[in-house]
DNA sequence: TGTATATATGAACAGTTGTTCAGATGTAAT
DNA sequence: ATTACATCTGAACAACTGTTCATATATACA
């Protein structure tokens, strides 16, 4: 590598620090596999918390929990209908992310 | 939700269950940003330890542990050079994970 | 108003993770 | 052989995470 390289990679790494604290945090949230699920169901269709609960086998509560992480992560929303209140994915920009690991595991 | 939509997810959910597993556990890999900055960094080109200990500012051994971790799953892989051992990646699609993520951060 | 149903919340706990430190290993050069 | 250099390793520790349990909140319905 000459000093060139070396002084490009430096800049590079140190100025993007914020955006690679960003994208490690982005990729936490899919680092569990409830939750991969739970946003898998929701690319199917958008759901309540009881159906997620019984997809997928959880105790409510932990759906719940877990719900709230991805709700302030905007990755889902939710609205009141009736009882119950729904759960759907706000884009999809999920699905792709999802799709793009799914490739890299897929060989 | 119709019954067949319903047993349709259920379906999906149950069958795939160790395919969500293992895309859980690949974001893992991408949820530190310790590990992103050094994958960022091998995309620009093959480096040894020393060098990503001095572009990330971190620990000589805290690198090597990283490293231990993205080799065993297959991300990079490592060559001896004389004193050094060099590491690159073993393929692109580790760019094109980061990029994935990269762009819905920028939104 | 009272009761059933659906969801959210907080505390507690066990399990996991990333870093540091000290030292081991292995290679190169003298 | 001895020394210097580069990397690896394991133990220890603090910080974080996901689940469970018990309970709170909120809406619907009788």
């Amino acid at each position: 590598m000459d000093s060139n390289t070396i002084s490009r990679i430096q800049t590079i790494i140190t100025k993007n620090s914020e955006l690679f604290d960003e994208l490690a945090q982005l990729y936490k949230i899919f680092a569990d596999s409830s939750r991969v699920k739970i946003l898998c169901a929701l690319t199917q269709s958008e759901m309540c918390v009881g159906e997620i609960s019984e997809f997928l086998s959880i105790t409510q509560s932990a759906v719940s929990h877990q719900l709230r992480i991805l709700k302030s992560s905007n990755l889902v929303k939710s609205k009141r209908q009736g009882k119950n209140i729904v759960y759907s994915l706000t884009d999809d920009h999920v699905k792709t992310i999802i799709d793009c690991g799914m490739e890299h595991i897929a060989e």
